[in-house]
DNA sequence: AAAAAAT
């Protein structure tokens, strides 16, 4: 279901399909030299010398109306002026210079003119850094802030050096395969393969790819679960350099014989740290080192997360070489914040302190509320809904469609509350969320970062309220810890009820995750050397903070918080807040 | 125990 199921029969809705990524409106002799299909038995033609005659790194003709497609959107939501004094520190061999500007990168011409269809006037923090190393050919494992342009960090540089040295062997492996029939089933060799954890990131890639590879000859595809394989396998026919993909869809795919990953020389993990958690950890292995995946060291590996625990650094060190690290904080010099508050709910007081929650919020600002089962999320969408609130719900059990109407639902505005599992912790970009609301916390402090992560966009407030009763015992250390560490205010409560989780001792993972320099924001290969006050302390940041760069931990900001409710809400709150023993409360 | 990800 969902977007494949469009391209068949009914016509592309809103302003066309993606499916046109290189312009159905561009004649095939102008995209590819001249018909692919009938190049093959033409050993003359343009594709057969590695591509040599065709220069990849010369744009094509322009498509205003693909054009107007992929960058009329309007603007990007990254307000750049917000990023410029974020503190970013690289670690490794010999890491390349960071450049302040796209021009100090020399990219090529398509790229150039792609940035500036985009209207990204300057790079930000982790493109400054993450563009040179990918250019310089180091594999990279960087820890940086959705939303603060990660996505071009690896895509420009990734793309850039594809159209600087064409399809390579790549190219011939795929024409070899035709050598002398008129159709075969084509196998495909991306020249570049993104892996992300959830459907709708992958897809947001995509979409960002596609920008990146308007008027070149690079043609970007997705993959994924849950969508009509056999419209992905057509698509796939039509040429195939880079690849986005969620991991089970490609394994399978592979299996098909339909991709082929010898000839991958870039590969990225978005998400990287649940990529490799117990979950991903043996797809990734299928597709990284059962296939035929050049080893590390001879392709390239990047790696992007906001969130990094320490026992992932060091598992990533099998897909990784002689790599940079890079720690990107983030400033919270104005109006970019994310207020944390954390506030005691029972379980039989949640859906009644919810409400007031959402009467407080104006009707302007979406409301993003995550619960820890598929059950639960269906359940309060049913009880929002009946209470007369327009709320939609996402989580994994839904078709593909559903999954996507309430995505866009929930973006408009239509449906300006939505109750969300896991699948919509990491990575998505929805602007213009006001309050995410930790109905059920959940059970790592990496998804608590996650989550938060999806409001406090720039020039918006961003709240994040957390209900917590005596279930969330497992979260609480660590949740202390990042509050204080983002300078948040903390009920003394917490801190009582913490000490006393603190004395029932180990996380699950074996004693703490996390070394005083903070939530994998660290280079785990520099040891234990205590906090490195080496992120840049530009913004009034204490250095025993080490470095938080997910969270805006620079902003003390709890006076915006009683004035964003309506008086319900802040009584309510300031009676949670009193010092009582809660656990024994109960 | 639960979520995500192939069918």
């Amino acid at each position: 279901m969902g977007r494949y199921d469009r391209q068949g029969s009914a016509p592309p809705q809103q302003g066309g399909s993606r499916w046109d990524a290189l312009g159905d409106d561009v004649p095939r002799e102008r995209k590819w030299g001249h018909n692919r299909w009938d190049s093959r038995a033409d050993s003359g033609d343009t594709w057969s010398n590695n591509g040599g005659e065709v220069d990849w790194s010369t744009p094509l003709p322009r498509n205003e109306r693909l054009e107007h497609e992929l960058f009329g959107g309007g603007n990007t939501g990254i307000n750049f002026d917000k990023y410029e004094d974020i503190p970013v520190e690289a670690s490794g061999e010999n890491p390349p210079t960071n450049i302040e500007n796209f021009e100090d990168a020399s990219l090529g011409e398509i790229i150039r003119n792609n940035i500036v269809l985009s209207k990204y006037p300057k790079p930000t923090p982790v493109q400054k850094y993450a563009i040179p190393i990918v250019l310089n050919k180091r594999d990279l494992m960087a820890c940086a802030q959705t939303g603060s342009g990660k996505t071009a960090a690896f895509l420009v540089p990734i793309l850039n050096l594809l159209y600087e040295t064409g399809p390579g062997e790549a190219h011939e492996a795929e024409q070899r395969q035709g050598q002398g029939r008129t159709y075969v089933r084509r196998k495909q060799y991306p020249s570049a393969l993104v892996l992300a954890p959830t459907r709708e990131l992958a897809s947001q890639i995509y979409d960002e790819a596609r920008k990146f590879a308007y008027r070149s000859r690079v043609r970007p595809c997705v993959v994924y679960g849950g969508a009509d394989i056999g419209a992905q396998m057509r698509d796939l026919d039509r040429g195939c350099h880079l690849l986005v993909a969620t991991p089970g869809r490609l394994v399978d795919l592979m299996e098909r014989g339909k991709v082929e990953l010898q000839h991958c020389r870039y590969l990225m993990l978005d998400e990287a740290d649940r990529m490799l958690d117990m979950g991903f950890e043996p797809q990734i292995r299928r597709i990284v080192e059962k296939d035929s995946m050049p080893p590390s060291g001879k392709r390239q590996t990047l790696m992007f997360s906001a969130t990094f625990p320490k026992e992932i650094q060091i598992l990533a060190r099998d897909f990784l070489d002689n790599y940079i690290f890079l720690a990107v904080g983030r400033v919270g010099s104005t109006s970019e914040n994310i207020t944390q508050k954390v506030v005691w709910v029972e379980e039989s007081e949640k859906r009644s302190f919810l409400l007031d929650l959402i009467n407080a919020a104006g009707p302007e600002s979406l409301t993003l509320v995550f619960v820890e089962t598929k059950k639960g999320a269906d359940a309060l969408e049913v009880f929002l809904t009946r209470e007369g609130f327009p709320a939609t719900s996402i989580h994994g059990d839904r078709s593909q469609r559903e999954r996507e109407d309430a995505l866009r639902l929930f973006r408009s505005g239509d449906r300006p509350i939505l109750v969300a599992t896991a699948v919509a912790a990491r990575g998505l970009d929805i602007s213009n969320v006001r309050h995410v609301i930790n109905f059920d916390l959940p059970s790592d402090i990496e998804e608590y970062v996650h989550r938060i992560g999806r409001t406090g966009r720039v020039g918006n407030l961003g709240l994040a309220t957390s209900f917590i009763n005596e279930k969330n015992k497992n979260i609480v250390r660590d949740l202390l810890d990042l509050l204080m560490e983002a300078n948040q205010e903390v009920p003394s409560w917490l801190e009582a009820v913490a000490t006393e989780s603190r004395s029932s001792a180990g996380s699950k993972r074996g004693g703490r995750k996390y070394g005083a320099g903070g939530f994998g924001a660290r280079d785990y290969r520099q040891g234990n050397k205590g906090p490195k006050p080496a992120m840049g302390m530009g913004n009034g940041v204490k250095p025993q903070m080490g470095g938080y760069p997910h969270m805006n931990p620079f902003v003390n900001s709890s006076s915006s918080y009683g004035g964003s409710y309506g008086g319900s809400y802040g009584s309510s709150y300031n009676n949670y807040n009193q010092g009582t023993d809660w656990w024994s409360s109960n």
